[in-house]
DNA sequence: TTAACTGCAAAACATTTGCACAACC
DNA sequence: GGTTGTGCAAATGTTTTGCAGTTAA
């Protein structure tokens, strides 16, 4: 997915609104995460732009995936491992997870996004996001082209 | 939650069936999960349990919910904290995560459950499982009784 | 110029592992 | 009795932080 001249406007002035610099690392790691389908750790987003900016470091990633996690501009994924992933894909979505590879795959699902929750939440507070997650086996991993390799991006 | 005599004889038959000892250690870790509604880490699970077996080690809640976890006594709970958060609650079922203290609570949608998946999901893979995670403010938190405590259990 | 940002190194936190003793069957 | 499990301690993996030099505005 390459990124458009909007999301590097729509990025630019996240940062101009809330004081940020516009930094090679930060601009690089927004691209980069953008173009990604992969849903990338902190770690694997590293090892792929290291190859581009040789200086950059691991925790400059972190720091810098936490920043754009509070402006909105990206958001930590659901899931049960225990390093996190992220994307910049902004629009209502969902995720389906290889259990085999590790492999997340976007979906989308408008008929369920505007379904009415159940009452029984009305009790329990004031719903911001719905995220669906769902567990299986990927049709690469089905056709037995996977030995269990553990997949966090490039 | 109160234990259930068929659920310990389910665990017991577990134990047997993949051919583990049945310890102290085991049982309580156990019991103490599936009496839980707060879905806590190891650490939390720990705090709790080591009051009543004070020889009880850190990693051997670890071993004991990785060892659940195979045997499906126990599910790892998704979550985009980076720590794991467990539930022996076994009957089909979603979440809820208050953004603000971090808790998590229960609830069941058996209209949503039964509902077919997208076609676009045929060429992904074989779905497994569904599990839907809200994310919002818990009532207590929007009465402004929290004030950021992070809660991962007792 | 100046406040914010980065890289480095070290710390903090979460989880896993090797080994010797202990507990279950 | 023999195997499996536990606790200890140390290792590993992930993420965060203090600080001093660097960079964008």
């Amino acid at each position: 997915m390459p990124v458009t001249k909007e999301q590097i406007a729509r990025f630019e002035a996240a940062c101009r609104t809330h004081g940020l610099k516009i930094t090679q690392q930060r601009l690089e790691i927004y691209r980069t995460l953008h173009q990604s389908t992969s849903h990338p750790s902190a770690e694997a987003l590293y090892r792929q732009l290291v190859r581009l900016m040789p200086t950059l470091s691991l925790d400059t990633v972190y720091r810098t995936l936490a920043t754009f996690e509070e402006l909105g501009l990206v958001k930590r994924v659901e899931t049960t491992g225990n390093q996190s992933r992220f994307e910049a894909r902004t629009e209502q979505h969902h995720h389906f997870f290889c259990d085999n590879c590790g492999q997340l795959l976007d979906f989308t699902w408008p008929t369920f996004d505007s379904m009415p929750l159940p009452d029984e939440l009305e009790q329990m507070g004031q719903i911001r996001e719905k995220n669906l997650v769902l567990h299986g086996l990927c049709s690469r991993c089905l056709a037995g082209k996977n030995n269990n390799k553990q997949n966090t991006g490039p």
